[in-house]
RNA sequence: GUGGGCAUAGCUCAGGUGGUAGAGCUCCGGAUUGUGGUUCCGGUGGUCGUGGGUUCAAGUCCCACUGUUCACCCCA
């Protein structure tokens, strides 16, 4: 156990076991994003390391201790991506896509932190996103809500809680600090070892923080939402409005902070509590100055992120009717000449049932045995090619999950065959 | 990065105070020489995570390491 080559900690082998879910829940979102009118791109997974440095935020964790980062051959700093954002950013400033136009994106793929892995966390983990550029009003923020509340829906998860917050202009929230820090030095004493760091990295993540002993500290601390400049009060009032129209209950959680330095405004998270400590199923929120700081022209945005992982073991204890990569047929082969015959014959029904999932037996072995495979396949019919079968040119074919009399059929009809008895739950035509 | 739990067959797990390595499931074979899924019988499969220590004797006690898991920090 201990010399064998294992994966990289914290980086998962998804088995034929779990790839119906994660396959099932892909592309529910997918189509969920495409119906909006959101357009996928792929980016690498390798940047510069600058890129996640610039954008994330010099002094967060991330950056500061969770990028996979090395120097390559040419002595250049690159990093595995850990989020999307920073990378459709570069992607859309180095293509022109935000130049005089609305662009909205999507994009799905693993992104890398080196975290301790526990329950929902992982180095290597999976993320589907959506990034709207260009326009700076409340309704894209009530479209990007709406759709992930559509998401969630079309998986039938019905207990996820939506939390909003407003952080306001760069500038109000920059004021806000600056008010709250001077708040918090005031009582040296109250603050524990967690929060005197975080006073000189993130001082607003301190009102987040899960130390009994730090509450009264926090509630009597200064408000956030009471040093939002007008536009953003205005934004943020029609936001909630746009919400209620829509059916979609919110919390206002005004210690909702998020972790990358770039976000202004609205910003969210769908949490449930089923997830111990990893709860976010679903974060994101409006970075006005984003693209500007990496380089390109203003352009006002905002996005957000779905945690595949988490989605997964929420949806686990759920999903049962996933069950469908078994095969309609499985192919039971007897004997030499039967192997050359019955090959001939499934490339055959390949050939005018594209969408047939047939199993051809391989590795020889009596009819028992073989029966025992097919049964174990998943498969509905077995199709039986032995020695009796060879000499007429025919099949027998065996319905495995229903109490139907085995029978007999020239192998020239097995094609049209297949397409009445399996065409109900298949959808072959 | 900090702290706790765990590590025995492919899987799920038993193995009081040290004394010959176990069960269920899976898999293979047979009952049934052309029929799976039910039943019965038999069998394969282990350097007990790795290394060291204590002891006549270690799966069991001690130490270190590795892996894993949960929580914190942080985050999707």
């Amino acid at each position: 156990m201990s010399k064998i080559i294992q994966s990289i900690r914290g980086m998962n082998d998804l088995l034929p076991t779990q790839t119906p879910l994660w396959r099932h829940v892909e592309t529910t979102l997918r189509t969920v994003l495409e119906t909006y009118g959101y357009q996928e791109i792929r980016t690498p997974l390798l940047e510069a390391t600058e890129l996640f440095s610039r954008s994330i935020g010099e002094v967060t964790d991330i950056v500061e201790k969770e990028m996979f980062s090395f120097t390559d051959r040419n002595g250049d700093s690159l990093t595995l991506r850990p989020e999307g954002t920073a990378c459709c950013v570069r992607a859309g400033i180095e293509h022109s896509l935000f130049y005089n136009q609305v662009q909205r994106l999507w994009y799905m793929g693993p992104m890398f932190r080196h975290e301790r892995p526990q329950q929902g966390r992982y180095r290597q983990f999976h993320q589907i996103g959506a990034e709207a550029y260009g326009l700076s009003g409340s309704d894209i923020d009530a479209e990007i809500i709406a759709m992930t509340a559509r998401c969630w829906r079309q998986l039938g998860l019905s207990d996820l809680q939506l939390q909003i917050n407003s952080l306001g202009s760069i500038a109000a929230r920059a004021a806000y600090r600056s008010q709250l820090v001077s708040y918090l030095s005031d009582h040296p004493n109250q603050l524990d070892e967690d929060s005197q760091r975080r006073l000189h990295t993130n001082p607003l993540r301190i009102l987040d923080s899960k130390n009994p002993n730090m509450q009264e500290l926090v509630t009597n601390a200064p408000q956030l939402l009471d040093y939002l400049d007008g536009e953003s009060q205005a934004h943020f009032a029609n936001l909630k409005q746009l919400l209620e129209q829509l059916g979609i209950s919110y919390q206002i959680n005004p210690r909702l902070v998020r972790g990358l330095d770039y976000y202004n405004r609205t910003v969210f998270e769908w949490v449930t509590p089923h997830l111990g400590g990893q709860g976010t199923i679903c974060a994101g929120g409006r970075y006005d100055t984003l693209v500007e700081q990496i380089g390109g022209k203003p352009t006002p945005a905002i996005g957000f992120a779905i945690g595949i992982e988490r989605l997964t073991l929420l949806l686990a204890p759920t999903e049962h009717h996933l069950d469908n990569s078994a095969p309609h047929a499985y192919l039971i082969l007897v004997g030499e000449a039967a192997i050359s015959q019955g090959f001939r014959l499934a490339e055959g029904l390949r050939d005018t049932l594209p969408q047939l999932r047939l199993l051809t037996h391989c590795g020889g072995g009596k009819f028992k045995n073989q029966f025992k495979q097919a049964d174990k396949s998943g498969a509905r019919l077995a199709i039986v090619i032995g020695e009796e079968e060879i000499i007429q040119q025919q099949v027998t074919i065996k319905h495995l999950r229903e109490e139907k009399p085995q029978i007999r059929l020239p192998q020239t009809e097995v094609s049209g065959y297949l397409k009445t008895a399996l065409g109900n739950f298949t959808g072959i035509n």
